[in-house]
DNA sequence: AGTGCGGCCTGTCCGC
DNA sequence: TGCGGACAGGCCGCAC
């Protein structure tokens, strides 16, 4: 399930097959993702080139010379490269054939991802302009967490989940920078204490580097563009561990749902 | 404005 | 063994 490492991996591993590449044509298998794949892109993108890949938050920026695909991955989509010949399989939904013998294929088999074009300036898109800022900026610090957090009585872990607080925290990278952090879940953002925000801040940027330069999490579905998984399982001290020990005191980790979504923690380390 | 929740979708796992 | 149902996930968009 792509999170930011995840998407930052893909990013990676696609840029170097794509960058300077002229689409020669689109090919819509099944447009039904989130929204559905627009005409427009793919009238617009036959014959575009591709001049660099982005990311913003755990979206994809296919800069052309026409405009801009806005692509996120949802929680099972993952984009390959792949000679031009290659069969697609099930949930292979969309290909950008490029020139030079190879496409660009999206999988998705949940298809909450998404394939939007824009013309315009993708940043000012209604799904990108009021986004948080980047966690490995220099923008999120502790002091802009406590700053956002004053006030706010939503549990610290749906605060940090939240896109406009920080961008590309989703559950798993929550817990673990929440244990990183020894903060529990459930507490009320606007309890949690100058200090420990300095300490979130600090957990999410670990945690976050660490997993890019592994590749990522693989759990189920997930596979880097070469097909290999990620390599992060590793090192996940809470998430998906329930009744394991704790890796710093050795106390059975816990699981339980905070804001409709569960969470794992150590409850006795965790404050 | 902040918060909570429904809905989208399919593969996987569990219990009967 | 087969089957139904719960669950997982990101995140928009709505209701309070």
């Amino acid at each position: 399930m792509p999170e930011l490492p995840e998407v930052e991996t893909t990013r990676r591993g696609v840029r170097p097959h794509v960058e300077g590449r002229r689409i020669e044509r689109v090919v819509v298998r099944d447009g039904r993702l989130r929204w559905p794949v627009p005409r427009s892109l793919v009238r617009e993108l036959a014959g575009a080139t591709i001049r660099c890949v982005e990311r913003r938050a755990k979206y994809l920026l296919f800069r052309t010379d026409r405009g801009t695909v806005i692509a996120h991955l949802g929680m099972s989509g993952s984009l390959r490269v792949v000679p031009a010949a290659t069969p697609p399989r099930t949930h292979d939904h969309v290909d950008l054939v490029l020139d030079g013998g190879q496409l660009l294929r999206l999988r998705d088999p949940r298809r909450f991802g998404c394939l939007l074009f824009t013309r315009g300036d993708p940043l000012a898109h209604p799904l990108l302009k009021d986004l948080g800022p980047e966690p490995l900026s220099s923008e999120f610090d502790g002091g802009h967490l406590f700053r956002r957090a004053r006030g706010r009585t939503a549990a610290v872990k749906s605060f940090l989940m939240d896109a406009s607080t920080v961008v590309g925290v989703g559950n798993i990278y929550a817990s673990e920078s929440l244990w990183r952090a020894a903060i529990a879940p459930r507490r009320r953002a606007g309890r949690v204490t100058r200090l420990q925000c300095d300490a979130l801040a600090a957990a999410v940027k670990k945690v976050l580097s660490e997993a890019i330069e592994v590749g990522g999490t693989t759990l189920r579905d997930f596979q880097k563009v070469d097909g290999e998984p990620g390599r992060f399982n590793p090192s996940l001290a809470v998430y998906d561990r329930t009744g394991r020990p704790c890796p710093r005191c050795g106390a059975p980790i816990r699981s339980a749902r905070v804001g409709q979504r569960s969470a794992f923690f150590c409850s006795r380390c965790q404050k």
